[in-house]
RNA sequence: GGAGAGUUGGCAGAGUGGUAAUGCAGCGGAUUGCUAAUCCGUCAUCGGUAACUCCGAUGCACAGGUUCGAGUCCUGUACUCUCCGCCA
C-alpha cells in the first residue's frame, strides 16, 4: 500500500513506476477518485457537527423546546445517513484500487518486463566437472533407497514427496544449520503455524494478487500459510512499537503450502517444486529510513550467501528487474544455485525490501525517538533455508561416483559427523 | 464441544444513556541545581487550512441495531482467561 498523499503529490513519480511494474491502475483516476472523497468527508462531517450540536443542546434545553430539537436533529440525521451512505461507496472504491497498488520500485533497480531481463551480478563458487556420467537428483534418491515419489504421489497427489533415512535427516540437519547460523546474527528463531485467517494475506501482499496460489479450508474460514513472512509480517499488526524495540529479527521455521495453480507441468519430476515444503525464513523489522532498509537487505543477502557457501553449493545472484519482482517489493535479489543435471542455476532464496508497503497494511509502526512521531516500519524478507528444494543442487552437486553424497564441512557437526552418505553398502 | 468471565490510548486503569477520569512510560517545554527532582503540555486516524500551537469529524475488540444522543442498552462475530468434556 502507498501514501494516497504522496500519490497526489507525485503523479508522475507515480506513474513511472506503475509503468515499470507493469501495473495499469490508471494514476489520475484514482486521484480523482480521491478528491471525491474527501468532497464527501467534509460535507458529511458538516452535517455530523450540526447533529451533535443539536444532540447536546438537548440535555440543558427545556421540556417545551425539546421536542422541535429532536425534530430538527431527528432530520438532520437521516440526510446525514445518506451523506454517509454514498461516503461509504465511494471510500469502498478507493480502498479496493489502494489494496491493489504496488510498490514503487528502487531507482537502481533494472527495468524490463520480465525474469529475462534480471541481471546477474556476481557467480560465486566452482561448478562441479565430474569424472563420471552424474546423474540427477531422482536418481540419487531411487539408488539410495531415500525417496518414495512415485508410491507417495498416489497416496497424497502430485508435487508431494517423501524421503527415508539419511535424506530426511539431511533435510531437518540444514534447516538447524541456517537457524544456529541466524541466531548467532541475532535473530530470533521462532516456529509458526501454517493455518493462517485471511487478514495476515491481505497484510502481506499476497491477496487480492494471487488468490490462485493459496489453499483455503472453507469450512473453518483459513488458509496454508505459503511461507512464514505471512505470519512474521502480521505478528505485531496494529501496534506502535517504540524506536528502541528496532531492528526486530526474526528466523522463522514453517511448514509451507502453495498450490501452484500457474505452474501446471513446470518443474514435476522431482523435489523442485512442490505443494508442501519447510522453509526457514528471515524477517526483519526496522526504522522508516531506506538507507537503514538497504542495509538490511545487503545482510540478509550476505547471510543467504553464505548459507549457500557452508553447503558448498555454486550460486549466482541476480538483481531482479521491475516487471519480474511482485507488487509488494522495493528491490529484490535472487539466488540460484547450480543444478547440473539441468545445466542451469535454480531459485533458492528470494530477498526483498518492501520498505513500508506491508507495514502500511498491517498497521505496524514506532514511535520516532527524535521527535516522538508515528512512523510505518520498513519490513524485509529472504529465505534463510527452503528444503526439499535446497536438496536438489545439493545432491546433485556433492554426488560421487559410487552414488554416495558428500557432506560439507559445515554441515557435519548437524550429520553426526558423517563426511558422506549412501553410496554402495 | 459445553459453561462462565472478559477485551477502554504505548502500558496500567476508572467510567451503568448526555462531549473518554487518573497513573506510568515516551516526547516537548519551563524551573530548581549535589547527579536528580518539580511543574506544564502531549492519544491515534482523517477532513478543513499555505501552515499551525487553530476548527471539525471519527475511534472504547469487530460488525450491525435501538436512541435526538451509545464506552454504557440489544444482536451477531473474533479473540483472551477459568472450569468441564474430548484428544496426538
Amino acid at each position: 500500500m502507498l501514501d494516497i498523499k504522496y500519490i497526489v503529490e507525485n503523479p508522475e513519480v507515480v506513474k513511472e513506476g506503475f509503468a515499470k511494474k507493469g501495473c495499469t491502475i490508471n494514476v489520475d483516476e484514482l486521484i480523482n477518485l480521491y478528491l471525491e472523497v474527501n468532497k464527501l468527508k467534509t460535507s458529511s462531517q458538516a452535517l455530523a457537527e450540526e447533529k451533535n450540536r443539536l444532540s447536546n443542546s438537548i440535555k440543558s434545553a427545556s421540556s417545551e423546546e425539546r421536542p422541535s430539537i429532536i425534530a430538527k436533529s431527528k432530520a438532520i440525521g437521516e440526510q446525514f445517513k445518506a451523506e454517509q451512505e454514498k461516503l461509504a461507496a465511494e471510500q469502498a472504491k478507493l480502498d479496493e484500487i489502494m489494496w491493489r497498488v504496488p510498490n514503487l520500485p528502487s531507482p537502481e533497480t533494472p527495468v524490463g518486463v520480465d525474469d529475462s531481463q534480471n541481471v546477474v551480478c556476481r557467480k560465486v563458487g566452482e561448478i562441479p566437472s565430474f569424472s563420471f556420467e552424474p546423474k540427477d537428483h531422482v536418481e540419487i534418491m531411487e539408488m539410495n533407497g531415500w525417496g518414495e515419489l512415485e508410491r507417495i504421489a498416489k497416496v497424497c497427489g502430485s508435487r508431494t514427496y517423501a524421503i527415508c533415512d539419511e535424506l530426511a535427516r539431511l533435510e531437518l540437519a540444514i534447516h538447524l544449520l541456517v537457524m544456529d547460523k541466524l541466531a548467532g546474527y541475532g535473530f530470533k528463531v521462532i516456529t509458526v503455524p501454517s493455518i493462517s485467517k485471511e487478514k495476515p494475506l491481505y497484510g502481506q501482499g499476497y491477496l487480492p494478487f494471487a488468490k490462485d496460489e493459496i489453499y483455503y479450508m472453507p469450512e473453518d474460514d483459513v488458509y496454508l500459510s505459503g511461507t512464514a513472512e505471512l505470519i512474521l509480517n502480521s505478528l505485531r499488526a496494529d501496534e506502535i512499537l517504540t524506536e528502541n524495540e528496532l531492528p526486530i529479527l526474526y528466523a522463522g521455521f514453517s511448514p509451507c503450502f502453495r498450490r501452484e495453480a500457474g505452474a501446471a507441468g513446470k518443474d514435476t519430476r522431482g523435489l523442485t517444486r512442490v505443494h508442501q515444503f519447510m522453509k526457514t525464513e528471515q524477517f526483519v523489522i526496522c526504522k522508516n529510513d531506506v538507507a537503514e532498509s538497504e542495509k538490511w537487505h545487503k545482510k540478509l543477502l550476505q547471510i543467504s550467501e553464505e548459507v549457500l557457501q557452508d553447503l558448498e553449493l555454486p550460486y549466482q545472484v541476480l538483481e531482479v528487474c521491475t516487471g519480474d519482482m511482485g507488487a509488494p517489493k522495493y528491490r529484490q535479489y535472487d539466488l540460484e544455485a547450480w543444478v547440473p543435471s539441468q545445466n542451469c542455476y535454480r531459485e533458492t532464496h528470494s530477498c526483498s525490501n518492501i520498505t513500508e508497503w506491508q507495514a502500511r497494511r498491517t498497521n505496524l509502526r514506532y514511535r520516532d525517538n527524535a521527535e516522538g512521531k508515528v512512523r510505518f516500519v520498513h519490513t524485509l524478507n529472504n529465505t534463510g533455508i527452503a528444503t526439499p528444494r535446497a536438496l536438489v543442487p545439493f545432491l546433485e552437486n556433492h554426488q560421487q561416483a559410487d552414488g554416495s553424497v558428500r557432506i560439507p564441512e559445515k554441515l557435519q557437526p548437524y550429520m553426526m559427523g558423517k563426511k558422506f552418505i549412501g553410496g554402495k553398502k
